[in-house]
DNA sequence: AGCACGCCGACT
DNA sequence: GTCGGCGTGCTC
């Protein structure tokens, strides 16, 4: 008997094809299978989305049979389904590009025999190894919060600093829901900069009386076979905890109970190709989702958590749909120890990673945590210190009492970390003559001077050229490098600090961490080896040392020039921008017994931003009333929703030209949701061109995201007939983000 | 997205 | 004379 199927395979959503194909089969299959099918003149992997009850309108003979089917492996599950048909109708992308790019890469290479011959290989036990708790007792604040968790249904948004403690609470939430139901699954997202190999091993370690390889991992730095490996694990059940980055929201695990979004403000939970979904946002839909479809009543939480939670969900704490848990308190003293908190027991000092990150797991000593409420804060915290740069000598990078301060902790064999938001040397290569600058030929960005090999590149496009000798445009010999990189800044140090010895006589001795200089494999880790050792005084870098490193013997952290955040056209770089110096403040006096000294600076222009009042009193509350209140007044998000539509073509005109001529079709043709949705002009976007392709955005707002997504959904067949046009015929490419991270 | 077919420049 | 550039069109 023949049996009519809609499968949907990776096809975008703009092409004649994007809806589920319509194939034959010999036998019935149920919805959520995966199949080959021959799709042209290639074989692709595709998920039975339907059964129908005849060829569905199609013309019989233009329906194909099936290939095969990879039996073994069980049926993706409704709510998986359901999942992926919210996130391709919400961010406007195909079925199927969203459903096999939840696939692992290596199912879409495999036949049905091929599969079989990996799933025969033995799962190495299912014996629930030891019966261990190496739990760690949680101090009276993280057992509150867990006991609030439990008492209520709705997303918990987790507000407790990096070092406080937050860790071992989704350590405890997810070993009691392990605990409570022998085929529980727990998901623990983390930002991409965070999934080290020894937040892994903590990980397994602390589960690993569940028994072997029940812990695993979904990034994208897995070779196609691991992740294979666990995501077969997961979809099985085999794996009851899976660790992974914003991808493995959408992997399949059918016993989902808990998932815990780790630094839930971080922007690399919003993947910025292809399906431009927020894994945050998913993550909270499909708690409930899964909550809904689970049987009897199983529910399934989402614990977000952070030191300086993004707006969205921290306004939905204010509303209630959210709740919040607060933690502003430490985990143990970090002036006096007291027993019983796991404090005693660290390692020694010069700890390596290991000990960092198990200090992290357990909720060690640190500095750095909300202020409760009220803005009064308990304890000690790292002084910060604004300096302001109008009554500094003119064009000095660092502010002679800065200099000052860090020579006195390099003199008491304390070291300082100087943060600077550029990489390379200086960021423009200028003639004073001619006015030339080093543009790319490519994009319409300046190429970064990097003295190191002496090259111009492009940030953008990666075009690289060796600095040219004089000028290429008059043949003046004076060129020079204008503004400063890390580079120029280390180098720029290294002149300031001479003559300022360590303890022990030797010369100060700085290191720099950046893009640049981790580029090798392994580079980092030994780079990060070199500073815990108290090799280095002096550590200059861009953001990725503020993050998630735990350096014990730093007692000042400096930013040299965060300004630029604060006036940006960019409506969030404020609110990243503060994230960043509450995590680089963390950074400084993590041992406890600098934390007296402990300071962070500030290099500003303007000292009475009230940004700087707010990270002054390490007071996220009162940062995030200030930014709510002005997202509220023009209306951007959580108050008002948004997409963007970006365009790529040979020339800018024929970029904007194609979205604003979409703009009319969708204002002619008066589109569902229509009234309360606004299309602004197109415009270049900021860096115009990459890779001598022009790009252009339009940006369309709204007070109601239904009435956007009605709109959007609308849309997409008018967007893709105006594609059809002569007049845009070299049109590259177009798509839309909604919720954009930036605008 | 792939992968064909198809019609114009520098090379074994 | 071919190899190969990517423009255009199609895939249940």
């Amino acid at each position: 008997m023949t049996h009519w199927l809609n499968v949907v395979v990776a096809t975008p959503a703009h092409s004649a094809v994007a809806g589920p194909l319509t194939y034959r089969s010999e036998s019935a299959l149920s919805p959520g299978t995966l199949v080959r099918v021959p799709l042209g003149k290639r074989e692709v992997l595709g998920v039975v989305w339907e059964n129908l009850a005849d060829s569905g309108g199609l013309a019989e003979t233009q329906a194909r049979n099936i290939s095969g089917t990879l039996e073994g492996l069980a049926p993706l599950s409704a709510t998986w389904r359901r999942l992926v048909g919210f996130t391709a109708g919400y961010y406007q992308r195909s079925l199927g590009e969203v459903a096999l790019a939840a696939l692992p890469p290596q199912l879409r290479e495999m036949t049905g025999v091929q599969l079989a011959r990996r799933l025969k290989r033995p799962v190495l036990d299912s014996s629930h190894a030891q019966d261990t708790t190496n739990s760690i007792a949680l101090s009276a604040q993280q057992a509150a919060a867990l006991a609030e968790f439990d008492a209520d249904t709705r997303p918990a948004l987790l507000f407790g600093a990096t070092g406080s403690g937050k860790t071992e609470v989704y350590l405890h939430a997810a070993a009691r829901v392990l605990a409570q139901d022998p085929d529980a699954q727990v998901l623990v997202m983390v930002p991409e900069i965070n999934l080290t190999p020894q937040l892994q091993a903590r990980f397994q370690e602390r589960f690993a009386h569940l028994g072997k390889e029940r812990v695993v991992s979904l990034h994208s730095g897995l070779t196609p076979a691991q992740r294979l490996k666990s995501w077969l694990s997961a979809h099985a059940g085999h794996a009851r905890m899976v660790l992974g980055t914003r991808m493995a929201v959408l992997a399949s695990m059918p016993n989902l109970r808990l998932i815990v979004v780790d630094e839930e403000h971080d922007p690399s939970y919003k993947q910025q190709e292809g399906a431009r979904y927020s894994a945050r946002d998913l993550a909270v839909y499909r708690a409930r989702l899964e909550a809904q479809e689970a049987s009897s009543g199983n529910a399934c939480r989402v614990m977000l958590g952070s030191a300086t939670p993004s707006l969205e969900s921290w306004q939905a704490t204010i509303t209630g749909r959210y709740q919040r848990l607060t933690m502003n308190e430490r985990v143990g003293a970090s002036m006096a120890p007291s027993p019983g908190t796991g404090v005693s027991s660290l390692p020694p000092e010069g700890a390596n990673f290991g000990s960092a990150a198990l200090r992290e797991l357990r909720g060690g000593p640190s500095e750095n945590w909300p202020a409760p409420e009220g803005g009064v804060h308990i304890g000690r915290l790292p002084q910060v210190r604004g300096v302001d740069m109008n009554h500094q000598p003119k064009h000095c990078v660092i502010a002679p009492p800065l200099v000052n301060a860090i020579a006195q902790r390099i003199a008491r064999g304390e070291q300082s970390l100087i943060f600077l938001n550029r990489r390379g040397y200086a960021p423009v290569l200028a003639c004073h003559d001619c006015g030339w600058k080093s543009e790319c030929p490519h994009c319409s960005a300046y190429r970064v001077f990097h003295k190191i090999d002496r090259t111009l590149r492009c940030h953008h496009c990666g075009f690289t050229e060796r600095v040219p000798r004089a000028c290429p445009a008059c043949g003046n010999i004076d060129i020079a490098p204008v503004g400063r990189g890390t580079e120029r800044l280390e180098e720029h140090l290294a002149e300031l600090l001479t003559g300022v010895t360590r303890p022990d006589g030797s010369a100060v001795r700085i290191a720099r961490i950046d893009a640049d200089t981790t580029r090798l494999k392994g580079a980092l880790e030994s780079q990060l080896a070199s500073v815990h050792s108290g090799e280095v005084d002096v550590l200059v870098g861009t953001q990725m040392i503020a993050k998630g490193h735990d350096f014990r013997h730093i007692t000042l952290v400096a930013a040299i020039n965060p300004d630029g955040a604060l006036f940006s056209s960019d409506f969030r770089a404020p609110e990243r921008l503060f994230s960043l110096l509450m995590q680089a403040a963390g950074r400084a006096g993590r041992d406890a017994r600098h934390s007296e000294a402990s300071e962070m600076w500030v290099q500003t222009f303007h000292p009475t931003h009230p940004l700087f009042a707010a990270l002054k009193q390490h007071d996220y509350p009162k940062f995030a009333d200030q930014q709510l209140a002005e997202r509220q007044a023009a209306a951007m998000s959580p108050f008002g929703f948004s997409a963007l539509v970006r365009a790529e073509a040979r020339e800018q005109e024929v970029a904007q030209g194609f979205l604003n001529a979409a703009a009319a079709a969708a204002q002619a043709s008066e589109l569902d949701g229509q009234g309360l949705v606004t299309p602004y002009p197109a415009v270049p976007m900021t860096i115009q061109r990459v890779a001598n392709i022009e790009r252009a955005q339009m940006l369309v707002e709204s007070p109601s995201r239904a009435a956007l997504q009605r709109f959007l959904a609308a849309w997409q067949p008018l967007l893709f007939e105006t594609r059809r046009q002569a007049e845009f015929k070299s049109l590259v490419r177009w798509a839309i983000d909604v919720d954009p991270i930036a605008i």
